[in-house]
DNA sequence: GCCGTTTTCGGCCCGACTGTTTTCAGTCG
């Protein structure tokens, strides 16, 4: 058992220790506990419950906890409340804008599932209940709407790890197969419904007798059509579809299953592409391509945009791709809210082969994350000038991630500002905003001189919620117009700025920064979403700053400053 | 429930923001 898992059941059993009116002070040693195991590096499956009960915040109580959890899937206590609570009160728990005592209170009402309360809000009774309100009422609706358009959607880690689990189950036991990942998570959508494959038609019999009999799998009834095979992934719920196709049309079907509508449906010579594909046979989607007389679109791409023109005058770009990022921007250390020292951080990037870090703990407004005071940013700075001598042939640029502070302004005077090699400014509250205002908001903190790149730029949280409205274009063109690089934060809930608005970044001559917002060792590779992220909207390694040499990047930083 | 001790009970208690209120409760990062 992972300790997100072990966490999630114990922040699961606090929040409902609240809803039954616990002490209070009880209910926070749950909530201190998790946040400190959080950054811890250990790995709670692996701790006798003995040195379980030594970490710090954690006593005999909760050792017992986690360790009845790592042993039984669950501890009883979890098992007992949740059977005293009914799941539609569980559920609301995750709904934006609704704490514990507004569930609390809904649950007194005789609102106990998110359908009664979508309806309740519908009628305008909750605006009428006490503590409630107009606003509150129309923030609930907005959620619950919010959660019924994402329902049976998935961030890429989850969907990629069912994928690739897949792909090992079916060449265990046929190393041979030709077996292709096409469809949505192939283009690299942000967010995923559905895993799609082509698996050669001449192993469908053993195929799907493998596919019906994995134990991650749950077959669709009634199953086994001539030409495909679909289901769904037990634990997750994802849906999973496999079809078989013969190698003379291989391309076609990989190409028909991988384009966007618009894509699919552009056209070529009085017919559409779709029509082109399917109508004859081709092996491969380059064959396909070439049959147009057109460079081969990489399946991100295929959005029926940009890319139909520059693929017919064979000018695709070139597209970023993992080995072309020389350093990694954009990571928390334990001075802030980072799991990982910044020498753990500095050495986990040499172990991977980068030539760079530029850390970026958190501001001083940022309280909640550990935000580094005036002070402790001096000495991180002399720490890291410690560390930078002790490494021949790797540097760490010094970093912040400042606050955008509700007037646009930064988080320290110009005095701390000027001592960094960089700046990233993102807005972390106050997300209640008009358009005009985020944007206003956004292109201050972007003319401030030292900021070198924006993060994240809407605040969006995929799936969970929807970032502030901002004028996109306004900000990109304030971005070209100062010279500061626009960050696709890599982290999957996020993705921003999203694939859709990389193009006009390009154009306007924006640098682009595949940045993982790192808080441990172990989510540097995350940057591999932002790469899907960038590549759906043409990025490629020229345009992304940390594919830049540690020189090349340092000069970069002298002349924004 | 955890911690720390003047060692077995008493103290623990973020802070900005929002939307309710009419001085504050609830939420959230």
């Amino acid at each position: 058992m992972t300790n997100a898992e072990i966490l999630d059941q114990i922040t699961l059993y606090a929040q409902l220790l609240e809803l039954h009116g616990e002490n209070p002070f009880k209910i926070r040693s749950y909530h201190y506990a998790v946040q400190h195991l959080e950054k811890q590096d250990i790995e709670l499956s692996k701790l006798t419950a003995l040195e379980l009960e030594k970490l710090p915040n954690v006593g005999k109580a909760i050792a017992g906890k986690i360790d009845e959890a790592r042993t039984n899937g669950q501890f009883h206590q979890l098992t007992e409340i949740l059977a005293k609570t009914p799941a539609g009160i569980v559920d609301m728990l995750d709904i934006a804008g609704l704490g514990i005592k507004k569930v609390q209170f809904l649950w007194q009402a005789g609102i106990e599932d998110t359908a009664m309360l979508l309806q309740a809000c519908e009628e305008n009774k909750i605006a009428e209940m006490k503590g409630f309100g107009d606003k509150t009422q129309e923030n609930i609706r907005q959620s619950l709407l919010f959660r019924i358009k994402q329902e049976g959607r998935y961030h890429l880690p989850e969907a990629t790890f069912c994928a690739e689990q897949l792909e090992k189950y079916l060449h265990a036991t046929l190393p041979a197969l030709p077996l292709m990942l096409v469809g949505e998570l192939r283009q690299g959508y942000e967010t995923i419904a559905s895993l799609q494959f082509i698996a050669d038609l001449a192993y469908r019999p053993q195929v799907q007798e493998l596919l019906n009999n994995a134990p991650f799998l749950l077959p669709e009834m009634p199953q086994n059509s001539l030409f495909a095979w679909a289901g769904k992934v037990k634990e997750l719920g994802i849906a999973v579809e496999v079809r078989f196709v013969g190698q003379a049309r291989w391309g076609s079907e990989a190409f028909a299953l991988s384009a966007s509508p618009k894509h699919l449906g552009a056209t070529f010579k009085q017919k559409t592409l779709l029509q082109m594909a399917v109508s004859q046979d081709f092996a491969t989607e380059e064959a396909f391509y070439q049959s147009l007389g057109w460079g081969y679109v990489p399946a991100e791409m295929r959005e029926g945009t940009f890319e139909l023109e520059l693929a017919s005058k064979n000018t695709l770009p070139t597209l970023l791709t993992a080995k072309d990022l020389k350093g990694v921007l954009h990571a928390h250390s334990t001075y802030s809210d980072g799991k990982h020292s910044l020498q753990q951080m500095a050495e986990a990037c040499i172990a991977e082969g980068f030539g760079y870090l530029g850390i970026t703990d958190h501001s001083k407004t940022a309280m909640y994350a550990g935000g580094l005071s005036e002070g402790r940013v001096l000495q991180q700075i002399a720490e890291i000038d410690k560390l930078n001598a002790q490494y021949p042939n790797f540097r760490i640029f010094k970093g912040i991630e400042s606050d955008i502070l509700p007037d646009g302004s930064l988080d320290y005077a110009e005095d701390i500002l000027k001592k960094f090699d960089f700046v990233i400014a993102s807005i972390h509250a106050g997300f209640k905003m008009t358009a005009e205002k985020a944007t206003e908001r956004l292109i201050k903190a972007i003319e401030n001189p030292y900021t070198t790149i924006l993060g994240h730029p809407t605040g969006r949280l995929l799936l969970r919620r929807e970032g502030y409205p901002v004028h996109m274009e306004k900000v990109i063109e304030a971005c070209a117009q100062n010279k500061v690089a626009i960050e696709i934060n890599a982290n999957a809930w996020r993705l921003d700025l999203d694939w859709r608005w990389v193009r006009l970044a390009l154009e306007k001559g924006v640098m682009l920064s595949v940045n993982p917002d790192s808080h441990s060792k172990d989510s540097l590779w995350d940057m591999r979403w932002g790469i899907l992220t960038g590549r759906k909207g043409g990025l490629t390694a020229s345009r992304t700053l940390n594919t830049f040499s540690t020189e090349s990047l340092t000069e970069y930083f002298n002349q924004k400053r």
